[in-house]
RNA sequence: GGCCCGGUAGUUUAGUUGGUUAGAAUGCCGCCCUGUCACGGCGGAGGUCAGGGGUUCAAGUCCCCUUCGGGUCGCCA
């Protein structure tokens, strides 16, 4: 084995180009594949930059030597030194960027041994993902990745520039906090000095930011980790990274204004897209209504249509049913669909089922005419009229629930995205942003029989709602925002409660008392009696911005070390059991063992 | 916690109605090869068909349980 003692690299591999021949170099990289011709091997050399061939010729070299680059494998580790050479014209390799060159190598370094990997690297190969994750430092080797974490420090880069330049500070907020019990569960963590008391893991540094408003920073930012111990998805990981922002003195509306002069230099700086701004702004009540969800994808059309007038009144049980108390009837339609597989309809009754839908019904405006379910209770008027209000022609189909508001909205806004998907009416470069502004307040939770906080119980409700609080929960709007991007939430935000007296109305109207409160938010409740400013602020989940610009499916492409959907890390695997020891330091008597 | 899908050489996979010794590609090992770039040629090794139980003359294949992985609903103030 050699090492690179008296040898230093001149160049990186994937930047060489046809100007640099003639040039001696000095090259470190990964074998990605070699090709023994016998008294001539090609190496394609990888290092972060990309890749280049080198050439090791038995004539030029000399046998010992020679004799050494035979024993390359994939993933050794050399160094070499050569000289850069112009390839003949036929054997120039156009798909390569490094094609037009080669480097003849004259010293051949092993720097280091590899065992064979598991997998081959390289990219748009489909290797399960739990080897994947298990050599997760095989797996980063692919360009692909490597891009994917390239892109990630460049986007926290551009967000830092730019927030620097206007006037923001980035402050740290502790790891190490006090539980909360609403909202998310939280990660705890013993303390050692005070036994049988815990800290949590931050969800987010909201309070926090929020006091830093009171201590008068004005401007702050982070770019932070977050933790929540709830079920993993693929956007969704266990700890995840956010761009947390708060500042004071500022209107939603220049709030909106700043976050969108973000966005816009982060794509341009980033991937080179324009996004035009101002960006797109909808009522919460019209994305429900419309997409049916408060993150739609605007990439496509497909709006949700309301048809209740033209089913109302009829010997049709379901639709009776469900308009006599208050529900809707409403529809998607899909162009050129009508002659849709029975079978696919079955599947896509059972579809909408999964966001609680009772069922799913349909019009089929045939080449041979209307097939519906529900056609025998209704006239050729009826469905003429529907016809004629969804803008359907012969060959489309109308996909239909009736529910109430919520429900019809869960299950036609994931129906409408289900067949984007399945008739590829996605075009992939596309970016759709906008705001999504008017949120509720509070939403009604069945389980627990009461008004619960939208978004957290420190946002402003707007100024013409406050007098409904009390008295009509349902009807009282937030100053809160959230960001979209292809129908993915990449932010949210809204402006606080800055004076006790409404606040503690909004607690009230929570159900908290004054004392329940205080226990729980206290430290932050005593900070806003010294003076707090009108604040407000937005965080963004970078993770997900980033797999957005990457293109991916999945965060756990644009995290060097993510979690498996168990929450746990494959390659060192974590979590582990812990000894008796470190328990008893812990003032913890036992942990229960998993059942064997 | 619920639902759906999946687990066959290192990797990606085929495997029919349950029926001979589980087949291929790639990777790996050996020999040959001076213009390849997914190099090529010849030869070779490599399998707990996730695990357990059941049905059967016979199970990779059918049934049940367990386990692991992925997707998703709930959950994620």
């Amino acid at each position: 084995m050699d090492t690179l003692e008296g040898m230093k690299r001149t160049h990186h591999s994937g930047l060489l180009r046809k100007e640099n021949a003639g040039e001696d170099v000095a090259l470190c990289g990964w074998v990605s594949r070699r090709r023994d011709h016998g008294g001539l091997i090609f190496v394609d050399l990888r290092d972060r930059s990309g890749l280049l061939q080198i050439v090791f010729d038995a004539a030029a070299m000399g046998e010992d030597a020679f004799h050494k680059a035979e024993s390359i494998r994939s993933e050794y580790v050399l160094a070499v030194k050569g000289k850069v050479r112009a390839r003949d014209a036929e054997t120039v390799n156009p798909n390569m960027e490094t094609g037009e060159i080669e480097v003849v190598v004259s010293e051949l370094r092993i720097l280091n041994k590899a065992k064979t990997p598991p997998f081959y690297i390289q990219d748009g190969v489909d290797v399960d993902e739990t080897v994947r994750m298990k050599y997760r430092y095989l797996d980063l080797r692919r360009p692909e990745m490597q891009a994917n974490i390239i892109l990630r420090h460049k986007v926290a880069k551009v967000m830092r520039d730019f927030f620097d330049a206007n006037g923001f500070l980035e402050i740290e907020t502790p790891m190490l906090c006090k539980s909360t019990p609403e909202g998310a569960r939280d990660f705890l963590v013993p303390s050692r000095l005070n036994p049988g008391e815990f800290y949590a893991l931050p969800q987010s540094p909201q309070i926090f930011k929020q006091i830093l408003q009171v201590a008068g920073f004005e401007k702050y930012f982070q770019i932070v980790r977050c933790f929540r111990d709830e079920d993993l998805r693929a956007d969704r990981q266990p700890e995840f990274t956010q761009l947390d922002i708060e500042m004071s003195f500022m209107s939603e509306e220049e709030i909106l204004t700043l976050m969108e002069e973000m966005i816009k230099d982060l794509f341009e700086k980033t991937i080179g897209k324009t996004v035009e701004t101002p960006l797109l702004r909808m009522s919460w009540d019209d994305a429900m209504d419309n997409y049916g969800s408060d993150k739609p994808d605007l990439r496509f059309d497909m709006k949700l249509m309301d048809i209740s007038e033209y089913v109302k009144g009829s010997d049709f049980k379901v639709f009776n049913d469900v308009l006599a108390k208050n529900g809707q009837v409403k529809c998607i339609k899909v162009d050129g669909y009508a002659n849709i597989p029975r079978r696919e309809l079955d599947g896509l009754v059972e579809f909408v089922k999964i966001y609680g839908a009772k069922g799913l019904a349909w019009i089929q405006y045939s080449e041979e005419g209307v097939k519906s379910p529900f056609k025998k209770f209704y006239s050729d008027e009826v469905f003429e009229n529907i016809a004629k209000a969804t803008n359907s022609k012969t060959g489309d189909l109308l996909l239909v629930v009736a529910d109430q508001r919520l429900t019809v909205a869960a299950a036609l806004g994931a129906l409408r995205c289900e067949m984007a998907k399945r008739l590829n009416l996605i075009d992939p470069d596309k970016l759709c942003f906008l705001w999504i502004v008017d949120f509720p307040m509070y939403e009604y939770s069945e389980e627990e029989k009461r008004w619960k906080a939208m978004h957290h119980p420190f946002t402003a409700p707007r100024d013409e709602d406050i007098e409904f609080l009390l008295t009509d929960p349902g009807k009282v709007k937030a100053k809160a925002y959230d960001m979209v991007l292809n129908g993915v939430e990449i932010g949210g935000g809204s402006l606080r409660i800055y004076q006790d007296e409404l606040q503690a109305k909004v607690f009230e109207s929570l159900g908290l008392t004054k004392e329940e409160a205080h226990t729980k938010f206290g430290f932050m409740m005593d900070a806003f009696e010294y003076g707090a400013p009108p604040h407000g602020g937005i965080a963004f989940g970078l993770d997900r911005l980033v797999m957005i610009m990457a293109k991916r499916n999945s965060i756990r492409d644009v995290i060097a070390f993510p979690k498996n959907q168990s929450a746990r890390d494959v390659m060192s695997d974590a979590p582990s059991p812990v000894d008796d020891k470190q328990l008893r330091e812990l003032s913890i008597k036992t942990a229960l063992k998993k059942k064997a």
